[in-house]
DNA sequence: TGCAGTGTTGCTTC
DNA sequence: CGAAGCAACACTGC
């Protein structure tokens, strides 16, 4: 679910609370299998348990926790993670009710965004300062591993570079565009290429460059790769400052909205008119299975 | 009731 | 090799 400013607010948040303290102890309901590499979940909790957390780092969608005995945690929240921080009660009795399992945790500073979570809490970590970080998995796609120093290096070299670093610059963008014969949607969403975008933003980029989402990769022209290039940097700090999107549940770790949903542009706008141009309505269509909203006006040229 | 749709990725198949 | 389809899973909304 969260794409690269939701996943840089989670880091940001957690970056000025966790760093220094030790884990202490760790939970999960997962299912063995999410634990496999490592052999289990106990072996899981070897690797972790006792060690410090030296630092809080974000490559592409990805949450990395390194730890004093030079392994890094790598927890990616997929679809529907939500990684949380604050204070939960394991209790005794699971509900079962209409359907659905009720949580074993409660919050202990109950709040109503937090309370959200924790029927679909799967996995916790117990910090030496007494709080927990916590992953909200609702359809249990979320992956955590733990590697090596050199291991999460060729892990994450397959990625494409960060969009915000500086050396990111236009031309490098170009390279890589035409080296695709996809539409620029898909390539936007490809981490291989770029790192970090998603659904949301890959739409909001095209509709601040004024480029059609099916328009080929390699086919676009200096003009438009400028601006992409300009929109990718904009539309991605933007959402950064406002917290990130929250349309449908993302949450920062203390579970609070982002903002971003707000300034949205054409995301899940469909129907509506063009905040821009004033005159096009948004329209929908599906680029390999993904709904993709664009500007009927604004990005007519294919 | 049933089925399509949901912000991600990785594996299989062609 | 690239591209497409689908699976992992659970819920919502039409």
């Amino acid at each position: 679910m969260p794409e690269l400013p939701e996943v840089e607010t989670t880091v940001n948040f957690l970056q000025k609370r966790i760093i220094g303290k030790k884990i202490i102890d760790a939970w999960t309901d997962y299912q063995a299998h999410k634990f496999s590499f490592c052999g289990g979940f106990e072996n899981f909790k070897k690797e972790i348990i006792g060690k410090k957390i030296e630092g809080v780092f974000r490559r592409a969608k990805n949450i990395l926790i390194k730890l004093d005995n030079k392994k890094i945690l790598l927890i990616h929240q997929k679809m529907t993670g939500h990684l949380l921080y604050g204070r939960w009660e394991k209790t005794d009795k699971k509900i079962l009710g209409a359907n659905k399992w009720k949580s074993a945790w409660i919050s202990l500073k109950p709040s109503a965004l937090n309370d959200v979570y924790n029927d679909y809490l799967h996995f916790m970590l117990f910090l030496s300062n007494g709080k927990q970080i916590a992953m909200s998995d609702l359809r249990k796609f979320g992956k955590i591993r733990i590697y090596n120093s050199l291991d999460v290096i060729e892990e994450l070299k397959k990625l494409g570079p960060e969009p915000l670093n500086k050396n990111f610059t236009w031309q490098i963008l170009k390279t890589l565009l035409k080296k695709k014969k996809q539409s620029i949607k898909k390539v936007l969403m490809d981490q291989e290429t770029i790192s970090g975008i998603g659904n949301i933003y890959s739409d909001d980029i095209l509709w601040c460059a004024k480029v059609h989402p099916l328009k080929k990769s390699y086919q676009l022209k200096d003009e438009e790769i400028k601006n992409i290039f300009l929109c990718i940097k904009k539309i991605l700090k933007e959402a950064i400052k406002y917290g990130g999107t929250s349309i449908q549940d993302y949450r920062k770790p203390n579970g609070e909205k982002g903002y971003y949903q707000k300034k949205r542009k054409v995301y899940k706008r469909e129907g509506q008119i063009c905040q821009r141009c004033k005159k096009g309505i948004i329209k929908r269509i599906k680029i390999s299975g993904r709904s993709s909203f664009f500007c009927s006006i604004c990005q007519r040229q294919k």
